[in-house]
DNA sequence: AGTTGACATTCTGTATACAGAATGTCAATC
DNA sequence: GATTGACATTCTGTATACAGAATGTCAACT
């Protein structure tokens, strides 16, 4: 089997998760992979076609977790407010503590990258329409409160993940971060908490 | 009188402002200054120690403008709550606009910037405790409610500051950041409003 | 005095060369 | 069929050279 050994697939994806995190994508090479993995270089490119394969597997299997682990907390049973506050926490937090393992735990997510770039707008604007799934739910007109505002599900749903971006600084520690993320989601969803 | 000529001093300036605008600090040279405010090169070493020195000088009085009007905001009559808005809106807008005017304009403002960097962190800081200060005017005893969430009046401000920072996306139209600026800020000051 | 032309110096971008590293492929091997 | 050693190719970083541009200074000029 050469496209579905899942095993081989990820051990690989394993190694290289270490070892992208260690010394980041350029410095990483296939030969340390394959070292890493206990594989030949060459069958490296039996499960990927190249490095940027490896790189783009690891950054989209990121997002799909992140995004499962968020839709998991809008499921939830509770009020909308709190399964929003849940979501974007679980998001976030998942985002941010890899970010801050390594030196170059923020390359994978980085929506300037020029390898998975794409991979990270196309999860953030799921996670968007997500999010505004939600919203709407608290008000099928179209309009929603949030807090004192009145603005569409959508607009509500980029308000708030937009203002997570902004705590999401570098230098920022993670506890801090955390803190005010629950401050932040905590006031923006408030108006929501009645429904 | 070599370094009190306004008049002189703000002729290079807005020859700068203007080039620097266009092509960008690296692109603009002193000769193109020099012709652009209608004096030698040799004169610009004058009023200026070197081409960083009227870029900062540049960067340094963006900041101070800004931070003026929000400081002005803060000083007029009415609810604290519309004050902090005010406030915000001042400051954040008038980045944004000369952020949009060209593609360099971000460029004075950019807190990682080798040569103004400083500036604009000091700014951000001096605008966060200048808020720090308003939000604490709400509740002297150092505990400050921001919407539902109770903090600190320092982490307040922060928190206020941080999240308008996420909506600064490259690609927001002005029209659009507005709205959204004045919906995040109406909803994170509500709380105060009964104060 | 203020101003500036002209000079020496530094900076920038480009071109070339080259060695070692890293990549991607395929024929040979197990 | 799965695996890989070995090869050809491409990539990277470094060194050198050099011309034109840009900078900063100062003596000469008004």
């Amino acid at each position: 089997m050469v496209t579905r050994d899942v095993t081989t697939r990820t051990r690989i994806l394993g190694a290289a998760t270490t070892l992208f995190a260690r010394y980041g994508f350029k410095r990483t090479t296939m030969e340390d992979i394959a070292t890493e993995s206990g594989l030949s270089r060459a069958s490296l490119y039996l499960q990927f076609r190249n490095k940027e394969d490896i790189f783009r597997a690891l950054a989209s299997d990121l997002q799909e977790q992140s995004l499962a682990a968020a839709e998991a907390a809008l499921a939830e049973e509770g009020p909308l407010a709190e399964r929003l506050q849940r979501a974007v926490e679980a998001k976030s937090l998942r985002m941010m503590e890899i970010a801050h393992g390594s030196p170059h735990g923020s390359e994978l997510m980085d929506e300037n990258h020029r390898l998975c770039g794409d991979v990270a707008t196309q999860a953030e604007a799921r996670f968007t329409s997500m999010l505004a799934g939600a919203f709407a739910e608290a008000d099928g007109v179209g309009e929603v409160r949030l807090g004192d505002a009145c603005v569409t599900a959508t607009e509500a749903a980029e308000i708030l993940l937009q203002s997570v971006t902004g705590l999401k600084r570098p230098g920022v520690e993670l506890k801090v971060f955390r803190e005010r993320l629950a401050a932040l989601v905590r006031v923006l969803v408030a108006g929501l908490g009645a429904r």
